[in-house]
DNA sequence: TATGAATGAGCATTCATTCAT
DNA sequence: AATGAATGAATGCTCATTCAT
């Protein structure tokens, strides 16, 4: 058991060693052997952690997405309108540098299970779809306690996060600017749904 | 005198030719040979109506959206009404094996503009949001003349195209159902802009 | 026989028109299709009046070289001492750029030579030391017999010229400066030459 | 532990494997398939200890020159007279089969580095001459001290150099007698330097 | 447990030349 | 005489993964 853990942290290790350098070169850029040497082993090495460079790149991303759901939890429990939640909810991963670095890789990976993923992508996909569900739905639900918004909202959630995906690609692929679609979304949502009576 | 070739058509029979092999075997994957071979012509001929293998996916691709918004346009010519009309206009793409063929085709393209495009992609991609958003705003101001929607939805006219391409990008990555998914948000839709005092 | 007349003027026609193309763009990066368009013909017609590019190639050499013979002409007329005809002599495809550019085409020219001679262009290029040969011993005769130097220095004519062509090739490959070069050889042959009792 | 190979010997062991391939095929004619081939090894392992090519070229240029140094070194060492070593030291490179098989691939290097050279292809060059200025200075100088030639024959040494290169160029682009020339040169250099009072 | 040496498939592109018209 | 459409051979390099030590 003691060998098991040890295993599972040299794994964060490794990955963590990594994490700039993915962050730089990107998923297909990044090499084994440029791997093993930032992390200061042996080519060989590395697989004894990892089942591929796939199941590296998984490692490393499953930090960011943490982290960046730690961001994101943050949001929720500000003390903001609901309004400002949803705002920050969805820019946050184009509101600085880091940020931007974490999207892009996001952005490679999306394109990698677009079109070659493996179940096992997919599967991690939907894993952080859910994730991002929960806090989504923990926002909106927070807004309808408060008497913010009606309760109708929540049947929006699943198509404020394909908007999310939907505009994570076009800010790349038609130089969307980001800042100004979300807030003409954001405020087109709020107009539309608290028309009243 | 020797033969003098309509390029323009040459191109376009080449690239004709190719369609199905290109459906097949995906931009990543197709080779010039096998297009030469394809298109019963020289790996060099291929060159005299090709920049490079980039020009003859766009060419190829081109025709595509061309098809497509051809039956986009049936759709918005059709005697249904405004739901209907946004309803088909997003799922066209998914409602047989052909228009999957040709979005999974697509989705490639997309995922290359996302990690790799360059200017002239960009541009192309540019080009087909804007030929799209011209038939939605026909479908949306159709609806606002007929009465049947106020004339706010055309406010949501680039969102909904956002949550288009993130549609298109989440039935591949998460397995999301189309046509559950596109039903949900017109309803959604239609019931927010249509609530009335 | 008026046509042959008229074939050999095209000849002379199509090669004037491609002179300036082949110093900008060198033997090998010079194409059949660009020399085509330059001289305002098909591709197919160039090979009415040429056998193949090299062909091409050696009618331009031709003019340039007959170019530089006048040059070298001029030099043995100049009312100068031998010394310093014999400098100009070596010197002159270094002193300004455009006999810089030609000795570059001349260069590329002599590359092929070196490795893939054809016995035509071996032929052609042993013709051209002949000419220039025939200058240098106008010029060695002429301070001979104006007594500046001693007859024994026609014996060194040969190997002037093979000094020559080390030069331009060493110009290039280490970097040699021309002029002083050429003018330490000139002044230690003199001075050796004309070492007397 | 892994096996630990001497990167610069197996360096040199390949180089080693391909040294008659390269003076049978030639520099533009060789290819990686066959290094790989004849060294018995695949060709990505070619890569593991080559930057590209040109560096396995390099690597064997390099030995051959190395060999041919020693050639000349060996003739430094003889007890012959300084005129004689001169000769060799000229004729060295036309002597055997061997000899003007290495003599072609350096003017394919030459060739290459008249044209397209790279920086490192003229250091490389450069360096060359260095080392074979070093022999001929010594050659030159020793004849001084024995009082075989004045010391003025010391300012010679570039320019024999310069004549060399000329002579390997012009035996193949003219078809000079190298035996003849080098001979003639000698000799007359020798009556030069040598005339007394 | 750690290593690092070895591997090999896969592919776009250029351009001189020909020859049917 | 003039043309220009068609051709096709030929090659360097990368890198994830394995496995002998």
């Amino acid at each position: 058991m003691a060998i098991i853990v040890d295993k599972e942290q040299k794994r964060k290790d490794i990955a963590f060693a990594c994490k700039d350098l993915l962050l730089e070169k990107g998923i297909k850029n990044i090499t084994i052997s440029l791997i093993a040497k930032v992390a200061g082993i042996g080519k060989g090495t590395v697989y004894e952690y990892f089942e591929n460079k796939e199941d590296i790149v998984f490692e490393i991303m499953t930090a960011f997405i943490a982290e960046y759901e730690e961001k994101l939890i943050q949001i929720v429990s500000k003390n903001i309108s609901i309004k400002e939640k949803l705002f920050h909810f969805l820019y946050k991963s184009f509101e600085d540098d880091d940020s931007l670095k974490q999207l892009a890789l996001y952005r490679e990976f999306l394109a990698i299970v677009m079109t070659n993923g493996t179940d096992e992508m997919i599967e991690f996909n939907i894993d952080c779809r859910k994730r991002f569900e929960l806090l989504l739905v923990d926002i909106l639900k927070e807004g309808v306690n408060n008497n913010e918004v009606p309760s109708k909202i929540l049947t929006l959630e699943s198509m404020i996060l394909t908007f999310a995906i939907g505009l994570i690609i076009e800010v790349q692929t038609i130089k969307l600017n980001p800042k100004k679609e979300i807030e003409k979304f954001v405020d087109t949502l709020f107009d539309l749904i608290t028309t009243k009576e």
